[in-house]
DNA sequence: GGGCTACTTATACACTTGCACAACAAGGCC
DNA sequence: GGCCTTGTTGTGCAAGTGTATAAGTAGCCC
């Protein structure tokens, strides 16, 4: 009796990320307060004493399971960007899109990103990671923005592209937590739709089509 | 020696609005983790103890605390509105104005803000704090979009209605966050401008003056 | 001034937390 | 196959947690 556990060593980068994600999954559930050591090692597999071998103590565990969220983030923003052969036009409208839907658009991601950004007003390390997430973001942002313009033959100066970027990014920031919190309240690509409008009214697109008042 | 402390009786409803006050200074410093109920009785004034006597636990005093400020930042934000004799876009623009700027813009108020969201997943009772709060608001800013397109002769159907307040919410939604986080990247009145600037482009109201591209 | 009430303090307690450390065994190397 | 490294477990501990409750006293009423 009183058998000591079974276990199988695994790799040091495969131990880390399972931390990190058993991290992520008890914040999400728990809370800051909730995702103890314990809680996060039974959800990880392992043993709580085995955390302390791979991180120097909690606070890095969680610095680093921000960091790798806002990474995953953002990554899978910008990747909607990729779509070379459309029309910048098209390409901002599927970053929209893609931005205000699954998998972006999802209550645990919300949870997560709340529940680290209050801390980082009292965190200067969760302060930076955000910063330049969101910094990062906003550039791709800006960056579209001028070749949409570009397109029309449009030649805003410095100061209107960035307050066009800051109003977009505040477009898609502002949805995104509508829809994380509320998802049900909207249809199917409602959100992307509302968006999509605001978007290229703020830039003064003329509308395509259907969908016009009056 | 060993005195014993010297304390005086306050009233009921003052000393509840002082834990509650105690409570989300802790939480905005400390995060959900440090505002423990000795820290909580610390900066009240009071000791530990006395707080049992005014609320059931911990769990309580956190909802009253977190419903308590929602109330505060939607009541400043709808009186914002109840400027009579100013036209509906007047009357709109000021709303968005009061919206980003201080006291609603403020690091500590989103840290609370975030703080208590990031469990709304996980608390029903914070989720429907939060939604009712929502839905308030997004009312108030329905009812006067529709005020500002019927003095402009327009006659948007409810849907139509509908998005432009959803889409108007997120604006300023977005704008707040960014001005709460990184207030010193902004120049004071340029949170307001852009917000304005995206409002009227979203309702399709043509811009006043200055301000236009090319 | 004396007494009552209930507001407030202080202490106790069971429990959890992050962290330290010794014991152990999994898996590669020879 | 035996050994050795080190990834992993299990136990222990001091500090801190929310809650319970006894003890004390401030302030009002008479």
């Amino acid at each position: 009796m009183n058998a000591r556990r079974k276990f199988r060593r695994e790799g040091e980068e495969r131990r880390r990320q399972d931390l990190i994600e058993a991290t992520l999954d008890s914040v999400a559930e728990y809370g800051l307060q909730g995702a103890t050591l314990r809680t996060i090692a039974l959800r990880a597999g392992v043993t709580a004493g085995l955390i302390r071998h791979y991180f120097p103590g909690k606070e890095e565990l969680l610095q680093e399971a921000y960091t790798a969220l806002v990474g995953r983030m953002t990554e899978q923003a910008k990747a909607a960007l990729a779509m070379d052969g459309a029309s910048p036009r098209q390409r901002l409208a599927a970053f929209v899109t893609a931005n205000l839907n699954a998998p972006i658009v999802d209550a645990r991601v919300f949870s997560l990103w709340a529940t680290f950004l209050g801390r980082a007003s009292a965190d200067p390390t969760l302060a930076r990671a955000h910063r330049e997430g969101y910094l990062g973001f906003r550039n791709e942002v800006e960056a579209v923005v001028a070749e949409v313009l570009a397109a029309e033959q449009r030649k805003p100066d410095a100061s209107q592209l960035r307050h066009h970027a800051i109003a977009i990014n505040a477009i898609i920031d502002g949805l995104w937590i509508e829809g994380c919190l509320a998802g049900e309240m909207f249809s199917p690509g409602e959100l992307a739709a509302i968006g999509i409008n605001a978007v290229e009214a703020e830039l003064g697109l003329a509308p395509l089509d259907q969908f016009q008042e009056k």
